[in-house]
DNA sequence: CCTCATTCGTTCAATGCTTGAACTTAGTCT
DNA sequence: AGACTAAGTTCAAGCATTGAACGAATGAGG
């Protein structure tokens, strides 16, 4: 600590508090003022360098009623971006997004990732990424993996053998000359749900079904990762332990009563839009397929809630395409199941955010990260 | 916020890092700018109050090797205390406890208060309080239940049905003029593992079986109670879909295989003692019961650790005294079902507390508060 | 016994951030 | 045109930390 380093967090922290003001929705420094608790003369200080640099544009006067005009702040259409990629086990997908939470550009495609190498991969996603953002300033990328990650590095990824130890992050940076950052899908998609724009609160699991079962937990208005990012593993939650045994080694696990790959077999189709048309179509075998992995999803949350106690379920990826054949059997489980008392109330959610929802947070750490340490604007 | 509340913040936050160093070892003022990277300077600043009010004391020089000997600073031995108490079905247990983290007084009286109502609950605790801390100036009290508690409310404590909806740390706080803060005795139990001392790092849980089974969670060095104060609740995770009926209204909850009145009944046996001689005689029927327990027990873990990934779990209450004919079976069922990669490891711990852990973190409780938020020393 | 080296603790001017009040600017209302 | 209102700026004051200088208390060595 240096001599005055005490005063430049306080200055960096006032900073942090007006550009998540911002976030939320544009202001005038006096609006600004009013909404963070700081002072008009603070907020003419902290605005200053953030308009120098670009990063804020002061729209012209909004003419309201009695009073001096105030002209509105808000990020700069053409300043920085973050922008997500997805790595998946059958597609690819990237989204730009802007500090003020706009997204500029997506694109997914189609490419089979099963058996590639690590530079293939990266090849592939680096190349997809300088398409979508042409010359615009970048803050940064962020990545995901359908894997356990921890410091950077991916420890686990059953469906994608070849990047097992990885250093994807390191990997994409060089090849990109940029900031990454590498985390799991489930946490991302989680992480989407929470910024920038609060869909589900600030307490919520977020669950997916893509070849695994994954949760992403917010506590807090914070994505749990856990002390090694095993976090969240819905997927291997016993619900019978004499049962069904697991690859992981495990007996039982939700995974095998719940998982896409399962659904998709008890009811005799080989894919998701098969499977939808099924279902609109009254088949029951397909109804009853959904329903019975809605029981054993439905009795897997139950148990997360009476661990976590958060309030809310979101639904998303295949789930949420699902929800409507499938929410009643979960949710029956979880109010059979779920420790009631007191004022407490369990939601069940379909996410709003279809297939994009993982590139999107991964942009989304990246924007995230830039405001809560304002410093990296400047830098 | 008024004029100079940020640089008051500054602070307030400086004086805790020292109060935490205190709570670590004593040191002298030169030691402790040392250990928090605060200059000698500012550690005269914020400790000269702290030497006025009584709080701290400076010990006589010691001497020891060159130059000018350090006068150590530590907690006044005659400094205010905190004490916590415990209320459950069959005693009620008190312990003081000084902001050094020395325990001065305990007791625990066998008493019945199944069928208690709240004021004849609170007379009783509020006597032995008055009892064991004599006149010393006290910082507050901790309560402790066998229930969720939210927002200082009890809301559900299956055991002590008379106690639902009081609002009992106001009726302690009034019978002692004190500040009471309420809590569940598996938070506490877990909170005594974590402060002042940490016997089991930053991130673990802690598991009880008294009636019902409650677990502490501690993650990232916080105790964490969830939304509405239901985390951690343990006994009602999920190992068979379609096992024994719960009075929750669950089936297949852990509590029904491995509580302690369920190893009891299968044992045999009608109290812990005679449990537990009956397994130091090599009684088979014991050593099954317990055994039975512990991979029920052990399934359950699993699942939380697949949530949560914490490395640690602690058994305490009855499970620290069977611990060394449960742990194996524990520790098998977790190896064989947490998901493994990279550096994860797994520790099972027995707790070293004993039959005071409740009453020490209700203790804890208070101590932690007044050294996380010092301003409340001075008041 | 006296001097030097060493470490502890205190004193003090400097730093830089927020603040409230006063002030300027730019509109509306009558 | 003059009063009124609200936005934004300027400025002296206040304050916690800091580093450097200084005073204090002891051990080592001659």
């Amino acid at each position: 600590m240096t001599t005055v380093d005490h005063l430049r967090q306080v200055r960096l922290g006032n900073l942090r508090t007006v550009l998540l003001a911002l976030v939320d929705r544009p202001g005038s420094r006096a609006d600004l003022a009013a909404r963070t608790g700081l002072t008009k003369a603070t907020l003419g200080n902290l605005t200053e360098p953030l308009l120098a640099s670009g990063i804020l544009v002061e729209e012209p006067a909004t003419l309201a009623g009695m009073g001096r005009p105030s002209k509105p702040l808000r990020f700069h259409p053409d300043g920085p971006v973050a922008v997500g990629a997805e790595i998946n086990v059958s597609h690819l997908a990237v989204e730009t997004l802007g500090l003020d939470g706009e997204t500029l550009e997506r694109r997914l495609v189609p490419a089979d990732m099963r058996g590639a190498t690590e530079s293939e991969v990266l090849d592939r996603v680096a190349e997809l990424i300088r398409e979508v953002t042409g010359p615009r300033k970048l803050l940064g990328a962020g990545l995901a993996i359908p894997g356990v990650v921890h410091d950077g590095i991916v420890i686990r990824t059953p469906n994608l053998p070849g990047l097992v130890g990885s250093p994807l992050a390191e990997g994409l940076g060089r090849r990109l000359d940029l900031d990454v950052e590498l985390d799991n899908e489930a946490n991302l998609a989680a992480l989407a749900h929470l910024w920038p724009h609060h869909l589900a609160g600030e307490d919520f699991v977020h669950v997916t079904a893509d070849v695994g079962i994954g949760a992403g937990v917010v506590l807090n208005g914070e994505v749990y990762r856990g002390v090694s990012g095993f976090a969240g593993e819905l997927g291997h939650v016993v619900i019978e332990r004499n049962g069904v045994p697991c690859t992981c080694g495990s007996r039982g696990c939700v995974e095998r009563y719940a998982g896409l790959d399962v659904i998709l077999r008890e009811a005799g189709r080989r894919t998701l839009n098969s499977l939808r048309k099924a279902l609109d179509s009254g088949d029951p075998k397909a109804a009853r397929a959904v329903r019975d992995a809605g029981e054993a999803l439905g009795v897997g949350l139950a148990t997360l809630m009476n661990l976590f106690d958060v309030p809310t379920v979101v639904l998303g990826g295949s789930y949420a395409l699902l929800h409507d054949h499938l929410s009643a059997a979960v949710q029956s489980e979880m109010d059979g199941r779920v420790l009631a008392g007191g004022e407490r109330h369990t939601r069940l959610l379909a996410s709003p955010l279809g297939e994009f929802a993982v590139a999107r947070g991964a942009a989304g750490l990246v924007t995230r990260r830039a405001v809560q340490q304002p410093e990296r604007l400047f830098a």
